[in-house]
DNA sequence: ACCTGAACACCGTTCAAGT
DNA sequence: ACCTGAACACCGTTCAAGT
């Protein structure tokens, strides 16, 4: 996020490697070994440098790990066109950036950054918030409306990510299963009711019908 | 969670420490340093023994921060009285969990673990999953329907954290400020309109607005 | 101003051996 | 069965110096 002011007129030394190519090293190794495999040193090594010249650009890799979601949500958050109904436009907004997030496995470890994560994104807020206001809510509640959107919205990615690794890491996922198969319908009768269906209910992709329900309850506006 | 069978009946050499003694040492340090401060190595220190040592009672770190949540659920998430009405039962039981999660500032990185985290915490989901059945939705929407407060539940905990942390943490934090009060109003109204209360309102807590939302949107059940 | 080399102070985990 | 010592293969970051 930090744009550091504009590029100097740069009266020393002429720079070899520029933030740019940095970034763009950057998300390659990503792309190939995922985030674990981005290490400072190597960075520098496949950009043909030593590790210092890269904090040399770079304050230091939670910055250069936000940089990179910047510009993957440069790239990809494309503004679209919208719903002309406000409802529906929210509910599109928000499944845009969801689905822009998704589609990026290693977001999860910078995700759980801030309530805003990019400028990029900023188009898609406005949409949520006007759209609420639109429906009727004053522009507080709309904000309050836009986290509360947000908090599932990075919820269901978080979950679901780390669930996905999980399952792919070992045998752990197995677990699960084992806790469903002996628990007491005495004691937790729905969950044993449901335990064979557990999985594959949990597998079924219902963000959008999750984010369908916190819409409307929002909107129906039973408080305050 | 992996609770590996029964304390076998020990035909070798006694055992010097205990899986029982490294995770309550685990977490001692962990409430003194956060996660940040575990490693092996301490931990195998400040047991007496050596880090291989504990690598004979616990597979890998992940399993130890694993192990670390449940015992921390165990002893926090006590079943109490919850409302007899069921649409309360539902936002009560949610809140308890959010609570007693979001008091626990290092579960963020442990957190992002799976659907359900803890043997303690089945009770709670049962309660949610059966008000949930109560107040009239099929089992499997009434699942669906506790996946979606998980995910805004987890999400809440996760942003919130990380936004204390990063706050705590340095001057990243302003760089929100500085974009808000540059935003061009022509572009993003709303944002515009909304750019000095911003900060006030993203610091409410509106976790159980955002819920009670949610709730309501659920049960009103517009959809198949 | 930009970059290098060498070092500091660590990590998680494995291997081979001891009791 | 349980534990130790030593090592492997790394980390992020800092310091002092070079051009």
């Amino acid at each position: 996020m930090p744009q550091p002011s504009a590029p100097r007129k740069a009266p020393g030394r002429p720079a070899r490697i520029s933030r740019e190519e940095i970034i763009d090293t950057a998300r390659r190794i990503v792309a190939e070994g995922g985030v674990k495999g981005l290490t400072m040193r190597r960075l520098a090594a496949e950009v043909g440098s030593t590790p210092m010249a890269i904090y040399h650009h770079v304050r230091d890799k939670e910055e250069l790990l936000v940089l990179l979601l910047d510009d993957y949500a440069a790239r990809t958050l494309r503004r679209s066109r919208l719903p002309a109904d406000s409802r529906e436009r929210v509910v599109a907004a928000a499944g845009a950036v969801h689905d822009a997030l998704a589609a990026c496995p290693w977001i999860v470890e910078v995700l759980t950054a801030d309530d805003l994560m990019s400028t990029s994104a900023l188009w898609f807020v406005e949409q949520i918030v006007d759209g609420l206001v639109e429906c009727g809510l004053p522009l507080d509640r709309a904000v309050h409306g836009y986290r509360a959107i947000w908090y599932y919205t990075a919820g269901e990615i978080v979950v679901r990510a780390t669930a996905a690794r999980r399952r792919a890491d070992d045998d752990r996922a197995t677990y699960r299963e084992h806790v469903f198969a002996d628990l007491d319908p005495a004691e937790l009768p729905r969950l044993a009711q449901a335990s064979e269906r557990w999985a594959a209910l949990t597998a079924e992709d219902t963000y959008e019908d999750g984010l369908r329900a916190l819409v409307d309850g929002l909107l129906a506006g039973r408080r305050g």
